[in-house]
DNA sequence: CCTGGCCAACGACAGTTGTAGTAGGACCTG
DNA sequence: CAGGTCCTACTACAACTGTCGTTGGCCAGG
């Protein structure tokens, strides 16, 4: 397996889920969050990953008092974003289309956001994408 | 980390894509098909996977005269349904409509594609979705 | 100053994954 | 029948992951 040391596995994005939700803070705050979620990680296991997700540079972190407060150096829509492109690739080629069109056919959306949908999809119209850097 | 033995590991997947594509057949083709798309990988890795493949019950396979013929056994919908699903899951903690908006608003869809899918939501509200089974 | 709490740095360990080499049976071909 | 050629079964192995336990430092109470 070629050395990655990089991307994000499933628990360390459990973690930093936990941290955008709040804001910079202590891994006691995480692991508290986490357990109230009920995710029920002992404190060293919370540190591992923090601290991996450091290494990984996901997240900064600053000693305060006696303690560190990590801060996330990526934003959840990049995250999720490239997180989003990697499964496009990887079960549609690359191709976003045959994703929406699935959603959309396995019915899992309801009505309101059905409507929502339509509305976005006419704003699309309107305001032909402003050139946003593509990733 | 808890024995899972059960789920598709990233290279497990492109094997069984490839499968997919070419319906029952031998290693050596399945390994014929990954060389032209780019995947360099040895027989015998192929092999590997196949064979994991089988154990955690996503191909079977008969003897046919020397070699092993697999088939796949979960069609390309079901995995590609779970994974999105785990994403979903993941991400927008569950509610899929977050992610339609997503793509939708990264404007990778083209105009055509658009047009598709307004076309989709139109006939949705024709045919209102007649009980498939929701999985 | 000793003690009980926190805290973070390390080390650990088993299971998963990506990749492949080797060994040994079948089979075809002289 | 000896030599290639295929094929599968095993074994291997390092990196990655999920989970912690242990250690030793630092600080507030008694």
């Amino acid at each position: 397996m070629p050395p990655r040391q990089t991307d994000l596995s499933d628990a360390e994005l459990e973690v930093l889920k936990a941290l955008w939700d709040l804001g910079p803070t202590s891994v006691r705050e995480v692991m508290n969050r986490l357990h109230t979620q009920g995710r029920e990680l002992a404190y060293t296991t919370v540190l591992t990953f923090l601290t991996r997700l450091k290494a990984k540079k996901y997240v900064t972190s600053k000693k305060s008092g006696q303690a560190y407060i990590y801060k996330a150096r990526v934003s959840r829509e990049k995250v999720t974003g490239s997180r989003l492109s990697s499964l496009i690739e990887q079960l549609f080629d690359g191709a976003s289309a045959p994703l929406v069109l699935h959603l959309v056919q396995s019915n899992k959306l309801s009505p309101d956001e059905i409507g929502e949908l339509r509305r976005m999809l006419d704003d699309l119209d309107a305001s032909p994408a402003d050139a946003e850097g593509d990733d």
